[in-house]
Order: C-alpha cells, then structure tokens, then sequence
DNA sequence: GTGGTCTAGACCACC
DNA sequence: GTGGTCTAGACCACG
C-alpha cells in the first residue's frame, strides 16, 4: 500500500508519486480504476490535501492520471501514451549518474544487475 | 575538463561533484593529485568559491578528497575507502526508482542494457 | 448523434452542450424541432437529470432552444436571434488565447488555415 | 506590461500564464531574460506568491520557462523545443469548438480572418 | 537574495 | 460527495 516515510528528505509527494507508480507497474493498481479522492488519501497518509493534490497533479501531467472535477481521479491506460523523448534523455543523464556513484561505491557490474533482476522482478517485469 | 552548465537545473555544487567524481573514474584526476585551490577552480568556472568550497566537502565527506591544512586538497585513492553500505542503499533506492521510471517512459530492458555499455565505456570500466 | 465523453475533462454538461450546437450546425436537428425530455436525455446518455438540466438552461439563455412549460423544449430559429456582442468579445479574446498557444505550439497560419478548411467542412459551412 | 484582471473569472495562474506568453511572442521578453521574481511579481499584481509560483512551473513543464533555484526563473529559447502533438491536438479541438461557437454567434469568416489578421500583427506574426 | 515544500483553511464549480 | 483556486505563513535549500 501506498505509504509516505515522513523523515525522508524526499518531498511527500514525491514519494507520494513514485508509490502510485510502483503500484501501478505492478499491477497493484489498474488502468481505469478511480484512485482514493484526494481528501481520502490525505486522511490516510496523515498528509495535507494540496500536498497529495499535487502529486496527481504531476502524474496527470505525465498522462499516469486522468481526472475528472466532480467525479474523482482515475489510471489512465499505460498504452496510450507515447514515448516521451525528452523525459527520456532526463532519465539517461540519470542513469548516468548513478554509474558513477555506482564506480566510487565499489559496485560492479554482476552485483548492479543483481539489482536490476531483484527490481524487474518486484516490478512484475519492467515491459510487460 | 571540469565544467558547469549554468542554465541547468541542477545546483552548481552537485554538477561540479558529479564532473569530479567522472574524472576520477576516467583517469583524468588520479589518486594523489593536488586539487586546483578553491579560489583557483572558482576563478575558473565563474562562480561563488562558497560553492566550490561545498562540494570539495562534500566529496571530502564521502571519502573521495583529503584536505590538508596549508599543503591543499588531494584525490584520495579509491582503494583506502570501505564499502559504505548506508550510501550502497541509497543507491539501490535510486535505482529502484530509475527502473519505475523507466517502465513508465516504456523503455525495454535491452535499451536500458545498450545504455549501460554505453555508459561504462565512458567511464572506462567502471570498477577499475 | 449526441454523445457524451465520460472519460473527458471537460465538463458533462458542456460536451453536452457543444455536441447540441454541433447537430444544429450541421443541420442534423433543425429549427422548431422538438428536443428529446430531460429524463429521456438523461437515460440516453446514462447521466444525472440535473446536468442535462444545466446544459439545456444554458442553451436557452444563448437563446438556442426554448422551453414551453407543458410542451417541452425546442430549437428556435436562428435567425431570431441578434448578434450577442459581449459574448462575440469572449470569443475573440478565446480566439486571440489560440493563437497564442498556437505560437508556442509552433503552428503555422497555413497549418491553422487547413484546420479552418477542414471544421468549416465538417460543421457544414460556418455561417449559412 | 503583464497585468491580472481580478474580476474574470479566469483563474489568475492562466491569466499570468497567457500573459507571459504574450509578451515573449511579442519579444517584450526575450530568451535568456530572467523573468521577475516569484515575490517580486506577486507584489507588483498584488497576488500571492504561490499562485505565481504556480504559474511559473506551469510554464516550466512547457519549456517555455526554466528556473534554477537560487537563482531565478528565465525565459528557455523558444527554439529548442520539439512539437507537442499531443498538446496540438488538444488545441485543434479547442479551434473546432470556437468555429461551433461563431457559427452560433453568426460570425462569417471574413470576419474571423479579420481577427486573425489583427491578432497575428498584435502577436508580432505567428510563426517568426 | 532566489525558488521549493508543506500546512491550514476558505471559497467555488461539477455531479 | 468530487477536484480546483487562492491566500497566508512557516521552514528549508541554493548562491
């Protein structure tokens, strides 16, 4: 279940937004399914409701969300959406990055891809 | 050459640790070298010394660079530093992180693999 | 024929009301025709009474369709009506916000006018 | 210069926003101009910071705007950015429902050309 | 000085 | 009931 770690220096509603994500890539949560209203899951993470409002926010922009005033927010089919090249190049330059923390950590390569096949796993298998 | 983007969005502090630590992994900066002074690398990327004055201590912090008082600051060699499991943790998180991000940008595990050759090549072998 | 989008943004009540100005338009309902009851709109289109309601109110007031109490709601002529100035103003300030993001879109005015082509087609003739 | 009008009932943000991208079409500002700050602005439209804020990460996620903490938010080349077809196609639906509307309001096209001709000169012509 | 996050609480529009 | 807008004010990170 979604859950928010409040001594994080990551912002809530990061958190907030990289939890619905995970659910959503597990399947956890389903494409067309109507999310807790804001006021709902603020009450259940003990958070203010911008702060989640926000979050939906973010993933609404991002095509993850739709919603609908009135009548709630909802998953919006993983497919219809297409291949963001700039997010994309974001994400490399990301990657990159962890490469190099990676290099002065003394991680190698196996124990990195041990990683990768832990995570895909947890993931229900990054493309399914 | 260590540079900054100016027109990025990331602080000038955390670009100017990113591009140090590269250069380490790539051999340009050797365990053993002197550092430019802080006043000397800021005079060089036209910025506030207070910045570069942070991120030499923060990579002094992790172990990365020694400063000794009146000689300078030095690279440290990478082989006298221990695992650090708290920030190995930290990574593994990010890299979570980094893989939802990717299922969602609908990257497939291959591109992601054809990413990390790249990536390592540029860095020359990333556990040396 | 009128149709309602329930996985839009936009409001019921105003797909509602632009899906009735469209068939107008394109001649599909005609002046002094009888419009379908609320209730019966309603189970159609599988929505609330009170948001057909709304929609139909606000077409009268543009003096679009007309209600006789006891009779039911019909089209009126449109050339009973005058031009509306305040609300041609709103339509060209909502006409000048276009071309703004059109600008920033990077649309060029050939490309709008292949848009104008094609609506006007399709609305049969703007303005007959 | 850009202004706020506090009895529409067009939420301030969009109306900040619209403005903004007025005056960079215009070249009243230009790429690389730092734009006024967050606090600054809001004094100047006696508004709440916030809602400026806001408005600047809308821009922001439309790559008009980019902002570096500590700095300050400035005007991105307008260049550099790819088309957004989902946003155009966002837009055409917006254009079809104006033609709906003038078709209503009796408007010809040769008057809406005159709007075009107008607002494209106001704008500095669309597509520089 | 700059922007970012979060809270608390008010008011409005849609269903 | 739902989400959206706006305000006021606190606290933090960056330069």
């Amino acid at each position: 279940m979604v859950s928010i770690n409040k001594t994080s220096n990551k912002p809530y509603y990061e958190q907030l937004i990289l939890s619905i994500k995970e659910e959503i890539l597990q399947g956890v949560i389903r494409p067309g399914d109507q999310m807790l209203s804001i006021r709902e899951m603020a009450k259940r993470l003990l958070m203010n409701p911008n702060t989640v409002s926000k979050a939906y926010q973010v993933l609404e922009n991002e095509q993850i969300l739709i919603t609908i005033k009135g009548k709630g927010t909802f998953v919006k089919s993983i497919e219809d959406t297409s291949r963001d090249e700039r997010r994309i190049q974001e994400l490399k330059e990301k990657f990159k990055e962890l490469l190099v923390e990676a290099g002065h950590l003394k991680i190698s390569p196996q124990e990195l891809n041990t990683w990768f096949v832990l995570f895909d796993k947890e993931l229900g298998g990054i493309d399914k």
